[in-house]
Order: C-alpha cells, then structure tokens, then sequence
DNA sequence: AAAGATACTGTTCCAAAGAACACTGTTCAT
DNA sequence: ATGAACAGTGTTCTTTGGAACAGTATCTTT
C-alpha cells in the first residue's frame, strides 16, 4: 500500500514523536532525508496523508497527527508499586517499577480516580480467579461490601475481599486453604480493585 | 501546588490537545483566555515548565509536551471484535465494537504482532480463571502446546486450551463440566491469548 | 519594609515553517 | 505510447509563532 520511501518517512514520522512528542517540521524531515528542497518532503507528506495514514491541520506548525490517535481515548498512567507494597502506605519512596498505561475506557475508573497497580504473590485469592502473577490495579477510595481490597497486614500488602458481618467489617481470603476472617479495626486500606491485567506467553494454568 | 490560573491553562492544553492531535501556539492561548499580550500565555507556560507538569522544547513551534507522555511506552490499539466472533473469520465486516489501548510493554508482544481482543462469554475456561466478561487479548500466530486459544467452532467462536496428545492437536476446555477434546482437524484456530483484562466495579466471583 | 511570586499590558523583532508554482526525471500499468 | 503515480529540484511569498524587553499591579512571605 505505501511505497518504500513512504514508509521511511511514516517511520520517522514515528520515530521523532515518540522519542521528541511533537512531530517534525518539513524542513526537519528535508533535512533528515537530504533533500535538497521541503517540497520533496511536502509531497511525500500529503501522498501519506491521501492515503489516510497522518492527517494535516493546514497552515499550523508541526500540524500533523496520527488518525489512531485521534480517536483514542485519554490514555492514564497506572504506577506499579511493586509485589510488596510494605513501603507504600508510609508514602515516603514508592518503589516505582515502571507504568502501566492505558485508556481510561477501557479501566473504567472516572477521570479523577487516584490508581495504582501491584504484582499479586501467591494464590490466597485464586477462588476469585486472580492467579500469582496478575497485575491488579487499584483505585484509593472507601471500599463497599463485596469488594476486593488490598490492606496492609503486617507490614505486608495483601489482597482480600472486604465483607461486613454482623456489621462488623472483615477482610477475607479467597482459598478454602486460608480460612482467614481479619476484623478491619486498626487495618489500613490501601485500594480497592478495579480491574485485573493478566500478561503471559503460555498461559499455563 | 498549582495556582487557579494556573490549572485552568493547564486544563486548555489538556483539551486542546486531545482534540486536536497537537499543542496549541501561544498565540492560540492568549485568544482563548482573551489575554491582550501573548506575553502573559507565556510567562504561564513558563511557571508550568518550572512546576514540572509541561516542557518545552526551545525554538520549536507548539513544541509543548507532558512529560509522562515522554516517558510512556509505545501504545497500541487493539480493537475489540465482540463477543461472538462469528463474522471474523471470513474477514469481511469486523464488528468493531471500540477499541482497547494500551502500552506495548504491559502486554508483552512485539511491536509487529498483529493482536485483537474478544469478550468473554460462559465458563467454560473457568479453570484456567478466565471469567465470564473478561477481556481476552489475542495474537495471530501459531499455537504451541498449552496455549489458550479462539478457535472457530460450529460458526461461533470459543476459546480453549491447545493440547497435543500422540502427535495430534486437541482442543480442550478447562470446566469438569465441559469434557470436550475437539480434534484441531478443519478448525480455525483464530488467536493466541496472549494477555487478558479484566473490568469491573465489585469484582464478585 | 523588602523581596519574590503571580498575573498581566504593550511592543518589536525575526526565525521558523507552511503554501504555492513551475519544472525534471523515473517507473509502471493499461 | 501514453498517462498516472512516484520522487524529486529550485524559488518565492507570507503567515505563524517564539523570544525578548520594559513596564504595572496585587498578593504573600520573610
């Protein structure tokens, strides 16, 4: 669909946003190619563009967008804390190990919300279907009866299904293995679960 | 941290660039905020750069960025194809029913994977926990041995695991209750799961 | 009381950058 | 063989848009 020439452009098109975020001038784009006039460059940019690959917002500078782009819902940054969130609730250095970005659509969190990820260990909650390994993301706001919660018990980060019992909260494990009951009283409440992201090459069960 | 004034230029940038694909020029800020100099967009833009939430690149025109945006992985849109699949193996119309973005790390493919994404529907891969509602994320290649796979069954897709027993590929569910092992013979084998996400407000089992 | 942000006005300058026009060669399919 | 797309050169014109300088007024903090 798109010649040779045009296809180095569209890569270096790629190439100076992601790595400048701003697209480059015609003049940068002669220059990079060695042309010896922009218009060499202006050509190949509106051949792109009639083939619908980048779309031109005439007479502004640097006015050139990716469609995909366009229609893409706001993508948010969802910190990743770590396995062990220990650290976290002194909120003094948190471990950041890396980011997960993604649309907001698709999180399904308002605008707003305050998010932030962790790497489960172990199966304490695999009656829930949520495997060692899985990347749960939390949002901090007041847990509601039934919600999947991570709390800090014994300087530890855990995740447990928040319950109410007589009126009493409780945290509880989702493995018949853990039959654990922990009154909430002195238990802080790191996030509450709204969403799961599950990432792996065999999916091994 | 931010002043009101502040905020609300801040807020602007945000829109404008999430409509328009690109920066607005100070000029376009002075308009819009009815500054009589472009003098004070600028001196705006200054305190922001200062206070971290913007940069700017120098000499360039609308060269205003986000910084998480600079530091944010390649994002990919993988488009969503409903829950039954039916109509996407003779790949003519595809329902697109919106489209999931998210950063090429997190989901772990390389960039040249060509991916698509299914809605989950029944149990019948409860065991393996994926859940009914959630979001399969699928890569187009080649299965291997233990891979949970959509397959294209009686017009409708499904998914399951991809076994070989005496040489020969099977297809099997993980639900007791679902004792299938479809042989692999005349079937579509349409994805690779590769990632899944899940969405939800109480996560109940 | 002085200093330093914040929030502007008013003006000038000039480089950056898009747009347009007239041409020259290729290659490739009808 | 003929026109259409592709890949350029060379030049000019004009707008866009960043940068800088000199002020003014208000507010908070030290």
């Amino acid at each position: 669909m798109l010649t040779e020439r045009q296809q180095q452009l569209l890569e270096f098109l790629k190439e100076y946003h992601t790595n400048n975020g701003l697209m480059p001038s015609t003049r940068e784009i002669q220059e990079f190619f060695g042309f010896a006039s922009q218009t060499a460059a202006v050509s190949h940019l509106r051949a792109l563009e009639k083939k619908g690959v980048i779309q031109k917002v005439p007479g502004k500078a640097r006015a050139l967008v990716f469609p995909e782009q366009l229609d893409r819902e706001e993508i948010v940054d969802v910190p990743i804390y770590g396995q062990i969130a220990a650290g976290m609730a002194s909120e003094t250095e948190q471990a950041n190990e890396g980011c997960l970005s993604i649309d907001i659509a698709s999180l399904g969190v308002p605008r707003s919300a305050k998010t932030f990820a962790l790497k489960v260990r172990g199966d304490s909650m695999i009656d829930a279907h949520i495997m060692s390994g899985d990347c749960v993301i939390l949002e901090l706001k007041e847990p509601r009866r039934g919600d999947i919660v991570a709390a800090l018990i014994d300087g530890e980060t855990t995740l447990k299904r928040y319950v109410i019992n007589d009126g009493m909260p409780y945290l509880q494990a989702e493995n018949e293995l853990y039959p654990d009951l922990i009154p909430v009283r002195e238990l802080v409440i790191q996030g509450v679960m709204v969403a799961l992201l599950r990432r792996g090459e065999g999916m091994v069960a």
